[in-house]
DNA sequence: TTACCCGATGAATCGCCGC
DNA sequence: TGCGGCGATTCATCGGGTA
């Protein structure tokens, strides 16, 4: 119940029971493809063992959702004992079972962050011509708590994503050709096989390098070879012998990234404080100065305490930016301007002055 | 209980009494739009400080998921009993209420048939930066039981989409410009108005000519407005009056379509934007690869969120680019290559491979 | 007349830290 | 545990006004 937890490694057997001899709240980020057929034969009982009769149809199928349904919130359960308070879960499925899931997450605690859709380019058609061509499936991502301190790499993935935030549907084709893992007969390892680039998108985005991620329906390892390209700690639970070979191979032949630096995708929000005060004591302005809003028009004196004046407003940057605007808050950082020769020049830059002081001293 | 069908006029007043009091198996479709119980806490405004118009509707307040469910399993249920054996039932939500409902179908005996998905070309963006944006709503096609013979009308859906097969996820804009119904004052009448574009899509694939449609949160009377363009007959539930009237006039005012070919929402021309980032993420270059100049002297290092890093400068390819050549812009894409073996191939190489992947899919 | 600029707005579960 | 301060945060589209 309470062993040290050991990363990079394939635990195998079943993953309930595995996931209840992990530490609790050890784990950062759980990614889970859950089985979602039905039809398995030895799983067509009810809650109670008893054998379903295959005769009555609408008894049949309710007794199979609630098998389904029982799996499922054992396997939540385990993963949510294990997961850190503020950690987060993606759970991939389709329609066969997404909706089951995502109303038991709900009815759990969990808290809805997103749904992600997985658009696929190159989906199977609708051979029948009876329904539209079923061309995604859908991604929750889910927090423990409704107000857990959750891991979302923003910027990184507005980065990726050439400048515009991410959206909540991602076009992205299904894993085929070389990266699709096939035997020696040539056929495909795993029927499901999961695209590299869907778990790059997952882990880029709400976990951190070093970061541990554990994945309960391991399969063939895709989770674990992108957690080793991007520098995070993986986790793996798989029963299927063959399924483990495949994927103990495949990532040892991952290469990691040696200059970690490069994995790293800094926030604003994780840069460190710089009370205004600090720019005034280091001289790059001093009491008397004049700073300006936008615009241009002279409106504030810099006090030495390191507060400032406006007309009758008087306080941080912050306080008097909002109150000169009529706003209820402001970035005084990027709002006041102060004269360098003719130009106008923002006091962030001062900010920005002695955050790199900070760095280069080692400090943070 | 056994009332004659009154079709094409709004029944004012509770949907589930209303329902309650129709003939039993007598409508071939419903399309149902209902509280999505969005759970909103403050305010909340944007980077510019203007307040966002949330729905704070008394018709969205639910105590409790118990509740929401409770409402969702009475309209349900009596939605279900005045629908034809052979009839279909669209329901459309977000994550906050959309799981529920799926999971209530399926326990009820209705019979998933898809889950399509609504890409918005412009959702409103996430002002915090704390989560993915939210661009989509999932729209769930059930029939009554899993041997129902229901429409679907393949090749009518197909012409729509320019001969490719409909998918799943559809692409299309909210409800904005002169279709959005304003009060005299300028307000919108609806917080939640749906596009016409999407009821074409339903009603077009589900049901025939002269099929009666019931919406039981009728709200403006979008599913009315369509099914009158598109001949089929209609029938609204709705207690708010306002609604209801505005409902009307607009319903009156709609002319039958002949030619439903000037329904078609033509697919984009333009080429889809691949964000380097999808590079990276495809594993068509990983994170410490270098690129080079078209000199080819060594010059940037990719990093895992897609931006790169030249000697003192970081950022998008365009960005660097520019910073390098000192130049005011830059098109990163043709600017920078990589070495393939003794080549150097230019980035733009990888965007096409990409772009022809999307393009085939008749993506965008 | 046309082109450009600016303001408005859309089903949204939209901070964190220290005292 | 609550409160207040710091300071971070937006994309596509439409319509009206101006050059």
């Amino acid at each position: 119940m309470t062993s040290t937890l050991k990363t990079n490694r394939i635990y195998e057997g079943d993953c309930i029971a595995i996931l209840e001899s992990l530490p609790e709240k050890s784990v950062d980020m759980i990614f889970a493809d859950p089985p979602y057929n039905l039809q398995l034969g030895g799983d067509l009982t009810r809650p109670d063992n008893s054998r379903v009769d295959g005769v009555d149809d609408a008894w049949d199928k309710f007794a199979s959702f609630e098998a389904y349904d029982a799996f499922s919130r054992r396997w939540l359960t385990a993963a949510r004992r294990v997961l850190k308070d503020d950690g987060t879960l993606w759970v991939i499925g389709s329609y066969h079972n997404i909706y089951r899931v995502g109303a038991m997450l709900q009815d759990m605690g969990f808290w809805m962050l997103n749904d992600v859709v997985w658009r696929k380019t190159n989906p199977m058609p609708n051979f029948r011509g009876r329904r539209f061509t079923n061309a995604h499936e859908t991604l929750l991502w889910v927090s423990k708590h409704e107000d857990s301190k959750y891991t979302f790499n923003y910027e990184a993935l507005k980065e990726l994503n050439e400048g515009i935030q991410m959206r909540s549907d991602w076009t992205l084709p299904l894993c085929t050709g070389s990266e699709r893992l096939k035997d020696a007969d040539g056929h495909k390892v795993h029927p499901t096989q999961k695209p590299e680039a869907l778990l790059y998108r997952v882990l880029l985005s709400s976990t951190k390098p070093g970061d541990v991620v554990l994945d309960p329906f391991f399969g063939t390892g895709t989770t674990g070879a992108v957690a080793k390209k991007l520098g995070r700690k993986w986790i793996g639970i798989e029963r299927d012998k063959a399924y483990i070979e495949a994927a103990r191979a495949r990532i040892a032949a991952v290469e990691e990234v040696k200059d970690l630096s490069l994995l790293a995708t800094p926030s604003k929000r994780s840069e460190p404080r710089v009370p205004f005060g600090t720019v005034i004591e280091r001289g790059l302005l001093k009491a008397g100065d004049v700073l300006y809003d936008p615009r241009g028009r002279a409106v504030a004196r810099v006090k030495a305490d390191g507060t400032i004046i406006a007309e009758e407003h008087k306080g941080s940057i912050h306080k008097v930016g909002a109150a000169i605007q009529n706003a209820p808050s402001c970035n005084g950082w990027t709002f006041w301007h102060f004269k360098a020769g003719d130009q106008m020049v923002s006091i962030d830059v001062l900010r920005q002055k002695l955050r790199g002081e900070m760095a280069g001293a080692g400090l943070n």
